[in-house]
DNA sequence: TAATTCATGCAATGGAAGTGCATTAATTGA
DNA sequence: TCAATTAATGCACTTCCATTGCATGAATTA
């Protein structure tokens, strides 16, 4: 059995041919996609089960959901150490407004937000947005 | 003439009896609404005159833009200390996922952000996520 | 092997955002 | 004040994304 096939196992995700791939496909991206774009990568699927499988991913935890602002939900796989059901580790992630990509910054970790009196803060949810290190060269 | 009338025209918006409506609806509330909601409120107004107006005054810089992460964009009145141009003065969104309304903690700034080298960060978006101080009563 | 559980595919729906065009209202300036 | 112009409103569409119901096919288990 390969690693991805082991992988999926170990997170109790049933194993198909359809899911080795879109698991390979999320691993090889370095950043998140959006459900078009598997379904570019994969037009012979249908639309629905590309849809439901990323919701079964995100279930089991295995990847997680980003809204870059775009209106476009974006989806990433979670990093080893990438705890993001939990509140005290949440990343921030990068959308490029050249490029268009959204980017885990895994090591970059929000600061501990204040909230006024009476408010029980639960999420953080940080976007920001700018030029990412490709776009800026040029 | 009237205060909200005077306003808009200060802000070179012309004054129309719908925007008057819209503008005092939005002051009203004190939190952030979707074009829904006002749609709801205006039923007998067409959506599309909503939406430019909206539109009309977020150009203006009299309301701005939230993304609260529920995928429904969201508008709320600037404070007249809002700079929301400003990428120097961001105040941060909270967001209740009891009873789905969405703040302005317009005193609580988004403390500055790092970002990796060769990142260039031009706008912050930050929406935290949990139980409002009038849910957190209950 | 039969029964069951789950994945896949097709069809359809609903919500939200946005655009083109005709009409009506408001403003300008002669 | 009236005509000309400019902008706001309303109607009809369109597009895009997210989501669901149902039938079928594959995989798992008893």
């Amino acid at each position: 059995m390969q690693g991805v096939e082991a992988f999926l196992e170990s997170k109790s995700i049933r194993v198909t041919a359809m899911r080795i791939l879109i698991c390979n496909f999320l691993s090889d991206k370095h950043e998140a996609v959006a459900l078009s774009d598997i379904e570019h990568a994969f037009d012979k699927a249908d639309r629905t089960t590309l849809y439901r499988t990323i919701k079964t991913f995100e279930e089991k935890e295995i990847v997680h959901q980003i809204d870059d602002g775009t209106g476009v939900t974006k989806y990433a796989l979670c990093e080893p150490n990438c705890h993001c059901d939990l509140d005290t580790d949440l990343h921030l992630h990068f959308h490029c407004t050249q490029c268009g990509s959204t980017i885990c910054l895994t090591d970059h970790k929000i600061p501990k937000i204040k909230v006024p009196k009476g408010f029980i803060a639960e999420h953080v949810n940080l976007v920001v947005k700018g030029i990412c290190d490709k776009c800026s060269i040029n």
